[in-house]
DNA sequence: AGTTGTACCATTTGATGTATTGGTACATAT
DNA sequence: ATATGTACCAATACATCAAATGGTACAACT
């Protein structure tokens, strides 16, 4: 069902989410479907336990799975209409709105690097 | 009337800056004053000429000082006056305010480095 | 009892960026 | 001739971070 290419590189912990979220588009994965438990996951493609915990972690801040406490993890009701909502893709049209607003500014990509690395860690 | 410590974690090109709009503020260089040359003042301070042209370069953006084509650089007209705006300080407002409208909408901060990265560069 | 999601600790590998130095070259001033 | 600001190309040392691994532990469900 999963399959993982160690070779490749994509992270690992990315390329399940892109295939959880192709098993639910494809309808392989319905709402409320229960998904396989971490560790069960991680032995069966031999990838770490954290590894498989990381992209649920993500895949549930989408709202695209559900973790029911200690129950398991289960597909989002809204999980169809959540798939499509990519941060990373938000992320990258504010991001380089805002750093064309700084270049504007004068300041150079050193000065930007510097600022932005001194609020990350603050 | 420039000194530098080589010992300091201060890169030495924000010194070089520090010291000369330092020299500034207290008016001993004035509007129009000459500067010297890049190599004068790097065979002075015993530095790399290219560390001194990385100051000048930030200084005349800044619009503290002026570069005269192939006749040297002099302190810029309005050098008082532009000397308060530090285009840093302005720079983590807006980084500062960037970041936290990023963490908002649930972007950890793995996923805003990389979205960064990926802009600055290209 | 066994499994669940989750939370800590720590480490390794590889990539990237900063700060700085070094050398060379150009066109244009004095 | 000599000095000027500037523009290339390249290399070093140092720091930071992403990705993944490993192990241990907890509280709550079946």
């Amino acid at each position: 069902m999963i399959t993982i290419d160690l070779e490749s590189n994509e992270p690992l912990f990315n390329q399940l989410i892109s295939q959880i979220k192709q098993a639910i588009k494809s309808k392989e994965l319905r709402a409320g479907d229960a998904l396989p438990s971490i560790r069960k996951l991680a032995s069966e493609l031999d990838v770490n336990a954290k590894t498989v915990a990381k992209a649920y972690q993500l895949l549930e801040r989408d709202q695209v799975i559900q973790s029911k406490g200690y129950r398991g993890s289960f597909v989002h009701p809204d999980a169809l209409e959540n798939i499509d909502f990519d941060i990373n893709k938000w992320l990258e049209q504010q991001v380089s709105k805002d750093i064309a607003r700084y270049r504007e500014m004068g300041a150079t990509d050193s000065e930007i690097r510097i600022a932005f690395t001194h609020m990350m860690s603050s």
